[in-house]
DNA sequence: CATGAATGAGGTTTCATTCAT
DNA sequence: GATGAATGAAACCTCATTCAT
């Protein structure tokens, strides 16, 4: 921190804005290096081929968001109910919009890649509908894997809009909540 | 039914279902030919490229849904409120999941293929948002805006059960819908 | 003649102009028969191929010239000088102007087509160069070789500038047989 | 010499060995690889496409002997008469017979590429003139631009002897230019 | 650690030619 | 004779990956 980034972030750095702007299937290896300042070979010092430097930043986002998550249920377990509800359902919003690079590949370059990426996205998906289930349960919300599942889609949605239309979605996520009762 | 397709319609039927198993990027415009039992060739008469192709497989399904939503429009605004109700929200979201191998073409090909498919994509969702909040105002319900974003996120990640996971979401979208109170 | 062209022929009208302005090598089949208003299929009733087709391009217009200078040879023989020469050098010069879709295609397309194509070309410029001598030395004309490679060089020269810049060269190229002597 | 070349003059190298054998039209990049000994690929290392190869064959020939020209254009006006004719009208034939390569791809396969390559072809020829004229009016020769077309149109014709006829043409174009009153 | 030249498999597209009607 | 849909060989070009320095 404050030193100056090691060469596997700068790759990683470069390949995140890079990806973003042209997509993954239109970037070069040589794109990613050039971005960074590298040659096109240091890239394979750190990465065995692209497809797991892919792999890479899914894995980074996923992990992130996931964690703030489950940090939130354990607030709410903990009867802090305010502290855990924003962690659940705004921190970890407000952190994908934030993150909007990763979370671009993450929601649109995954699906497209290959089957074993379509699988990554499928697993990731479980992973977070299982976690807002259970917050929305701990919260003693009715029906909570239905609620669920329309939290998840239009955060989804939402998180579409703010990536491909660069629209400011932040309010408008907390009129939802409101809307679906989960926030006053 | 029955009859022999024409050569057209064969690399239609065939390009859909070779995408939709291994994804635009990954198939190749002989995959195509030869799921269509036809020459390599052949494609090219009918197609100009690759992404001529994918956009008639855009286009399709993009058409048949909004034309299914404007008569129920129609049907609205004649005063044939659950006739009209029925087209827009269950029978739109029963065509896209019956098409499936189109949508999956439609939600996770076309943001990651190149801009003018982003574009389109993006346009699409534009034309379905705008159609649905016309249906929510003509039904009197509050907040039209804001269901439609709900609705078509919650629409967009049932479809998206359906087709990476095969998972079986028509009923599960009548609860939705009840759940937003849309349907009784 | 009167008559409407044979289909034959219509096809080596459209060819000579297809040709002309595209070249041969961005010449389709298809872009003959549909200037000549035929089925694609159709071209092949008449040629055995491509390659065939321009040689008889090729054949009609070597042909036509060789045949003019002879005429005029003849008649360098019989006597008639004056009216020798002007076949020999006015006549055939204007002929090949005149017909610049076939002298484009004679010159500019012959050799770079194939190694046969390139003798074609060799033999057709043998043929006009020992008329060409014949006629000089009928003449009187001191170092005749020598003369017919000046004036086959520049008329060559000419044509090319004809054919290439649109320049009017018939003037042009009475002044240069006056420069060489030939003419007065 | 003796050195070994850079990679891309190994492939300039080669291609102006397998175009002068096969024409533009007929080889293709793996046969200017392999002549090299090189992987295709390579060939875009070095090379934006084939066409901006051919491209390059072409400047370098026109470079070579224009600059030859202007040398002795100089030369003239220097009053170096003699020497300065000597460039004009001797080198710079030698220079392209020698080149006969390059020459060829230049006189033969620039028209009838692509309609860029010949106007490329066609800037050249009228900076070839352009200069010989020059040439011709520093030396008070009598009407210079006829004389520079009947001069060009020679020459041009000799170096096609010499390149699809591989005959000797050195003393024939001196001979030439003793017949036009240019040498004595 | 870093470099960047070289590799070569693989995909898209074109179009001369055939042939059943 | 005429048609035009279908064929499939070839050629260009790209770029992930390797490796000698």
């Amino acid at each position: 921190m404050g030193q100056s980034l090691s060469t596997k972030e700068r790759l990683t750095q470069a390949g995140k804005k890079v990806i973003y702007r042209k997509g993954y299937h239109s970037t070069r290896i040589s794109d990613i290096t050039s971005e960074a300042g590298l040659a096109h070979g240091t890239f394979y010092l750190y990465f065995k081929s692209k497809e797991e430097f892919l792999l890479e930043m899914l894995s980074t986002i996923r992990k992130e968001v996931l964690s703030l998550i489950e940090r939130g249920i354990s607030l709410l377990k903990g009867g802090k109910t305010e502290e855990g509800k924003e962690l659940v359902f705004l921190r970890s919003f407000e952190l994908i919009v934030k993150e909007k690079e990763l979370a671009k590949i993450f929601f649109f370059e995954a699906i497209c890649t290959s089957n074993s990426f379509q699988e990554f996205y499928k697993e990731g998906k479980r992973l977070f509908m299982g976690r807002l289930e259970e917050a929305l349960r701990l919260l003693g919300i009715e029906n909570p894997d239905l609620k669920a599942e329309i939290v998840i889609g239009t955060a989804r949605h939402l998180v579409e809009e703010a990536i491909l239309s660069k629209r400011e979605v932040i309010d408008r996520w907390r009129e939802v909540l409101r809307e679906l009762g989960l926030f006053s």
